[in-house]
DNA sequence: CTAGCAAATGTAACCGATTTCTTTTTGGAG
DNA sequence: CTCCAAAAAGAAATCGGTTACATTTGCTAG
């Protein structure tokens, strides 16, 4: 392995030059630059990060902690985490905690020292195990709010998406509004059942809503749709807590004869690309997932370059609803 | 920022025993160790995996260099290499080159002194470039083929997926099969039209087939389309380079009312998740790309081991057909 | 021609760990 | 109670860079 000192060696020059030299310090001849940069290529000499980021005591490298590794939601947010830092000339060191909040410290530890900053997208939106460990370190949480008053994070306003929702199915005629609701652990999850509970109450007056258990499952959209399919309850929409649950809902409920979009109104929340494939196509709610990669890193990279940023400056992206053939009625 | 003098003076002893200590190193007395990891604990140590990995001279990372974040494909690759990396509690530091070969070299340049290990999946398939910035660090290619006979490397078949989807076609009563190529200067659309060109030779003694140009983006499937539907070509099924183009071909076709899998055969390559869930579902070519990322990773895991692996250790992963409604007539 | 000063280069300390080599401590045998 | 080997702890070198400080070089001005 090839290092600084050989290259000032075969270039004759002082270690300390051969590194002014390298990095485009202006107090070095140009003919000495020649010089090293030839010997440099010759010997096909590359720094070695490590110990270059002991000295800097910075590392062109920021963290990811994401709790899986499943899906388009998490390409996309990489990709929108990418397009800021690629520009920038920094690296992404990539964890997984699989969902458990003891690897979450695990890996944040690991980081220590390899990252100048962290971007956290916590299990379940639960950002409680972590503060102690970020402590010393800029950190943007993702999808998850900080209790600390210190974190800054951004996040999907899971509240107003379901509100939205929820409302274009009142708007579109539909009075028996059935939530098929997420994991109660999954702090998205309860936002969303909330913005649904709230807006039956505004608008219908609804105190007591039928909420159906669910998990962000396929199974889950196909239980609920039997449960529904052999009950007596009445009901003429159905707010599937994640499009999963929702498409496979509106499959079952298809293979039983119900047309949807005329007869059973169905709506979910995540814009997944398999939303506009299906057919009827499903309306649901859609968030800019590129846009919260790369806001939190753009909230990063100024706190890499010394702003203090707290919970103050936390952006939370508003959704859409992206309306498609499930709700057609009324139209 | 605390370090292990810190730790070493709080508990009243050397660095060295400090050290040892923490890391379970049996020389230490249990009563040093103890005090030891108090101090560690009520300092709230963390090592400088940046400082570690230059005596250690490893890094328990491993370099993962793609062309592209986008999409279903990206995902599931980088998830099979953390299904078996993170069980070997080794960290992944992304790269992407955002397709350019010139910033393929850099990123894995980039990545030197901070990984042990390289998994470089080249855009359009081509290693050619990198070969000489891999020579000295433990690489694995993903989807293309090395021809320095050094660098082991995990790829699908595509040939042989578009033989199987060819004469698939065939079985099913197609005589006139257009193929809707990828771009020229991608290896894998290439593969596939070779898989098809040779096929339609050994089977129904077609020397000259119809190949239409295309890009593997969606416009392409379109255009496609229509060229045929102006044209006067005879056809009777279409094998498309990709899914999107194939989606795509099957959704302008439809429009102008050709029933698609009864007087229209269509096919596509890569299985994506929308494939089943277009109507009638897309027969296509399944690869098991988390295998691909899984097979890459415990191949560098065996060499960061110190096994010596070289092209002949290789894999090359067979496809699957998926067959679905878009090829039903024949049955 | 040389003093003086700025520019260029060199020397060596340092970053935070690990590890080799020494030194000290410990405990058991004589 | 001494001595000695083995065990434990410490001192210092090292990894590969960067940088503060020291030194040399080169030029200008008196």
């Amino acid at each position: 392995m090839v290092t600084i000192r050989d290259v000032a060696k075969a270039a004759g020059v002082s270690v300390a030059t051969a590194s002014r030299a390298l990095n485009g310090l202006s107090v070095v001849t140009a003919k000495t630059r020649k010089k090293i940069e030839a010997a440099a290529e010759e010997l096909n000499y590359v720094p070695h990060s490590g110990a270059r980021s002991l000295t800097r005591r910075k590392t062109d490298t920021i963290g990811v902690i994401l709790p899986d590794l499943f899906g388009e939601f998490f390409s996309e947010i990489v990709r929108g985490i990418d397009m800021v830092t690629h520009g920038a000339g920094k690296n992404l060191l990539l964890g997984n905690m699989h969902g458990s909040a003891d690897e979450t410290v695990l890996a944040i530890r690991a980081m220590r020292g390899r990252v100048d900053g962290l971007l956290v997208m916590p299990p379940n939106s639960q950002a409680d195990d972590i503060e102690a460990v970020t402590r010393d370190i800029p950190t943007v949480l993702m999808n998850a709010h900080a209790n600390d008053g210190r974190t800054p994070f951004v996040a999907v306003d899971n509240y107003a998406g379901a509100r939205l929702v929820t409302e274009h199915l009142i708007d579109r005629g539909a009075t028996k509004i059935v939530h098929i609701a997420g994991p109660a652990s999954n702090r998205d999850a309860r936002e969303r059942q909330r913005g649904y509970c709230d807006v039956l109450l505004e608008r219908l007056g609804e105190s007591s809503p039928l909420i159906l258990p669910g998990d962000f499952r396929e199974d889950a959209g196909r239980k609920a749709a039997r449960l529904l399919l052999n009950g007596d309850i009445p009901f003429d929409a159905v707010f599937a807590g994640n499009d999963i649950m929702a498409v496979d809902f509106m499959t079952e409920m298809r293979t039983s004869g119900r047309k949807i979009g005329e007869d059973l109104l169905v709506a979910g929340f995540d814009d997944i690309p398999l939303a506009r494939y299906v057919s009827p196509g499903l309306t649901t709610v859609h968030s800019d997932i590129t846009r919260l990669g790369s806001t939190a890193a753009l909230m990063m990279l100024r706190m890499m370059k010394g702003e203090e940023l707290d919970q103050d400056d936390s952006l939370i992206i508003a959704p859409t609803l992206a309306v498609r053939g499930s709700t057609a009625a009324g139209e």
